[in-house]
DNA sequence: GCGACAG
DNA sequence: ATCTTGTCGC
């Protein structure tokens, strides 16, 4: 049913490298967005189950308008460099049932700082045609110096001379977080929708909300203990 | 050959 | 990511 599920490892490069030449690094014309979007996924230990959430906020007052959580099966394993292949297809399907269609995506994953420049950010930016910005809470390549402790300060990451992303102190006192542009976007707007976006939290509010809400349906729908 | 390695 | 309570530090 998937074909994405039956794909190997060189397969997926290949899909991922005819994708990246579709990724934009600009936003639209004039872009001001109003509805933003967290999106996150969990897994379960026991069943082979995984939820997917999205949420919708309104800017800049990050009042929550919309959630939407689903659940799926696994169908591809955790390799690093196709994460993609995994969350996306459900992320994919959730997107499709809301209601609110948000201007762009924050998504738990990289962007670009990725080694074919096609994170889990950028493949749902390119499926979804829509404007996505990669959050991820640790590194997946590239190189940084030490980020300033100040909340707002970062750091590029690069690999080699080409800056992918940056580092961001979101909250003082905290270990930054890894911002890189997904789809139709660029470094300095990802930068100012991430600060728009902090609400005293090391996450940025739709994808900490995001994560919330992934974890909460699993936690009502995962097999009980002892029910095996 | 040896590490590194989003979630 | 997931399994998990209390506990140390800003």
């Amino acid at each position: 049913m998937d074909k994405i599920a039956k794909l190997n490892y060189a397969q997926a490069v290949i899909l991922q490298k005819e994708l990246c030449q579709k990724v934009i690094l600009k936003p639209p014309p004039n872009f001001s967005p109003q509805l933003i979007a967290g999106a996150d996924v969990s897994y379960s230990r026991k069943d082979s189950k995984i939820y997917a959430a999205l949420v919708v906020l309104n800017l800049p007052d990050l009042t929550l308008l919309e959630t939407k959580t689903i659940i799926g099966e696994t169908t591809f394993p955790y390799i690093p460099g196709l994460l993609s292949f995994r969350e996306a297809p459900l992320l994919i399907k959730a997107f499709r049932q809301l209601q609110i269609k948000p201007h762009v995506i924050l998504v738990d994953g990289q962007g670009i700082a990725h080694p074919r420049r096609i994170g889990l950010a950028s493949h749902l930016g390119v499926c979804l045609n829509i404007s996505t910005i990669g959050c991820a809470k640790s590194r997946l390549i590239g190189s940084y110096q030490p980020v300033p402790p100040s909340k707002g300060s970062y750091s590029l990451l690069k690999e080699g001379e080409e800056v992918i992303g940056f580092v961001l102190r979101t909250k003082k006192g905290v270990k930054p977080i890894f911002v890189s542009p997904g789809h139709l976007m660029d470094f300095d707007t990802a930068y100012k929708i991430l600060l728009l976006c902090l609400k005293g939290y090391r996450l940025p509010e739709p994808t900490r909300l995001a994560h919330i809400e992934a974890n909460r349906v699993r936690a009502k729908f995962s097999s009980p203990p002892g029910l095996v």
